[in-house]
DNA sequence: AGCACGCCGACT
DNA sequence: GTCGGCGTGCTC
């Protein structure tokens, strides 16, 4: 038997390599599409190591290979292994992630795929580019995408799409003809037809989170803009941050790498004090903004809805023909309804999530999944009390402080974007630095305990650069109201940025959270919900006997119930990524699944 | 992962 | 009898 043996992977997750035999006289390079017959089934594998030898008994033979020249090339390959031993995925799923849908398919491309590579690279360099503006981030890296376009190729990647959008013109002005563009709301064709043209290198790729999964060859330098974006997360199966992504690229390509953002997050802080990223700050951040911590906006505790200091503020400020701005974290109306005298809650059906009363129709609405049902105005379960909906919604307040101000405009933000006297923004408008800031002058953000208090230990952080992103609208006065004014969030708020990341880094060191610890979401999925809670109540108690590990007991995720399954989750957490990852996989060899599914994220 | 096969309890 | 849920084993 001399015959020569191809590994093949498919796009499935089994984390094994199958051989079958190369037909006579057939060249197939590592890389190469082929199609093959697997469990009785053809499909579309793609070549991963070539050799003598098998022992295994049934080899079968390739039927046809699928490309002229190979899709992918020996080094994509090697990447993928790369990821292989950081992401609890199968070879197969992280090669196919770089390969567009188009040639996951039996498509037979008579093309030729050119593959230019380029000199390696010495130690590559990772820099942080700090400034409030995209645009001036983008004067400071020009240069260095010019200088690598002379000879290779660059790959910015964007948080979401209209973001993309928006850049793309400013890139193509500076690089017109070098510019490809590539994101997932891209028909098929155009998309494989963007993937062929970025494989001849020298070009500019510009793209959201996939497009650095077809990166060139000549790949040289790699942009991230917006780095401490949450849409940077793929938040589904297989999980990943596109910022790790780009960290292990760098390393394995040896290709530099470039930070951007307004509010680096704090992993990046902390590679910054350690040296192993350089800072580049253009303009030393102002902070003339005047944050003013007032006293108490609790609801519960005053039965007000719209505090009377606050009114009191708007009154001033709206004489003073002050546009104004309030920057309020709860969405639609209230937040639940509930009957008075039995105190049962009104639950989506599908998510179990709250329903919440909207005004406008007169329902109860799911504000997740859109389910929406009448409410009765006495309570169907005990048929005595009345129900009533609790908790402000950005709508209600707008409606109360309409009722305050007649004769002033007052708006949502997502509504119109028209000159108004008083603005309410919710704090989601801010996820990007990209928000059209709109002309105000003074600003208010009322709901922040509320935020503070939320079960998530980034919680300060977050509204730190919520806070300061708002104050960078340009706002000559921010009020923020609350009941900790000696938080150390609110001790920093007005000082130069960099205190309030030390001090937050010191109390995660103290905390021993991350970026001093690595997480991993355990996400248990089955259908009967006592059961479930048995699975994950096992399975936490395994992941308790190691003692190198923390692991927190299950929790019901939000939503819990998703098309008839219920959903539980269990946290660990350990010192260095990869035991993390053995010892979570060793846990769950060793426990019985049964019916329920475990899906891995790994932070 | 996806699929077949076999086991077992439930229900026309 | 036969339908369907679930556990197990296999894919070159």
């Amino acid at each position: 038997m001399n015959k020569s043996i191809a590994k093949v992977v498919f796009n499935l997750g089994i984390d094994k390599e199958f051989d079958y035999y190369i037909p006579p006289e057939t060249n197939l390079p590592v890389g190469s599409r082929v199609w093959v017959e697997f469990n009785r089934k053809k499909r579309v594998g793609i070549v991963t190591e070539i050799t003598k030898s098998t022992k295994v008994k049934n080899v079968k033979s390739i039927l046809a290979a699928l490309d002229k020249t190979p899709c992918l090339d020996k080094s994509h390959i090697a990447f993928a292994r790369f990821l292989k031993k950081e992401y609890p995925y199968a070879l197969g799923e992280l090669t196919f992630m770089m390969v567009p849908q188009g040639l996951r398919r039996k498509n037979k491309i008579s093309q030729d795929f050119v593959h230019v590579d380029r000199l390696s690279l010495p130690r590559p360099r990772i820099y942080c580019i700090k400034h409030n503006h995209m645009e001036r981030r983008f004067q400071e890296y020009k240069d260095m995408v010019a200088e690598a376009l002379t000879q290779s190729s660059v790959v910015v990647c964007f948080p979401l799409v209209s973001y993309l959008k928006f850049a793309q013109k400013l890139f193509e002005k500076n690089f017109p003809e070098k510019v490809i563009t590539v994101h997932s709301y891209q028909k098929e064709k155009e998309l494989l037809a963007n993937w062929i043209a970025i494989k001849k290198g020298r070009c500019l790729l510009l793209g959201t989170k996939l497009a650095l999964f077809y990166y060139p060859l000549d790949l040289s330098l790699i942009i991230i803009e917006e780095e401490n974006n949450p849409y940077h997360l793929q938040p589904e199966k297989p999980f990943y941050n596109l910022v790790d992504i780009a960290y292990f690229l760098s390393q394995c390509k040896k290709v530099n790498l470039v930070l951007s953002a307004d509010y680096p997050s704090l992993k990046t802080f902390k590679k910054v004090k350690e040296k192993r990223v350089e800072l580049i700050e253009p303009v030393k951040e102002q902070s003339s903004i005047e944050v003013l911590t007032t006293k108490s906006y609790l609801y519960k505790k005053t039965s007000y809805i719209v505090h009377p200091l606050l009114l009191e503020l708007l009154r001033k400020h709206l004489e003073a023909h002050r546009a104004i701005v309030i920057l309020y974290t709860r969405g639609g109306s209230s937040s639940l309804i509930k009957c008075v005298s039995c105190g049962h809650i009104y639950l989506c059906p599908h998510c179990l999530g709250f329903l919440r009363f909207s005004s406008k129709e007169k329902q109860g609405v799911c504000f997740r999944c859109n389910y929406r049902e009448d409410i009765p105005n006495l309570c169907r379960e005990c048929n005595s009390g009345y129900v009533k909906s609790y908790g402000v919604g950005i709508e209600r307040l707008t409606a109360h402080i309409r009722q305050s101000f007649p004769q002033a405009t007052i708006r949502q933000v997502d509504e119109e974007r028209d000159t108004t006297d008083i603005m309410l923004v919710r704090y989601a408008f801010l996820d990007t630095s990209l928000a059209p800031a709109p002309k105000v002058d003074i600003g208010f953000v009322i709901d922040c305990d509320a935020f503070l208090s939320r079960i998530d230990f980034e919680a300060a952080f977050k509204l730190y650069c919520y806070v300061r992103r708002f104050a960078s609208w340009g706002l000559s006065k921010v009020y923020v109201f609350t009941e900790r004014k000696g938080n150390y969030l609110w001790k920093n708020i007005n000082k130069i940025w960099y205190n309030f990341y030390e001090r937050e880094l010191h109390l995660r060191k103290e905390a021993a959270l991350p970026p001093y610890r690595h997480l991993a979401k355990l996400t248990l999925r089955g259908r009967d919900k006592n059961s479930l809670f048995a699975k994950a109540s096992s399975l936490y108690n395994i992941l308790s006997q190691d003692n190198t590990l923390e692991a927190f007991a299950p929790m019901a995720e939000v939503p819990f119930k998703v098309r008839g399954k219920f959903y539980y989750s269990i946290v660990v957490k350990g010192r260095r990524r990869l035991t993390l990852r053995y010892k979570i996989e060793e846990a769950i060899g060793r426990f019985h699944k049964g019916a329920i599914k475990i899906a891995i994220m790994l932070q």
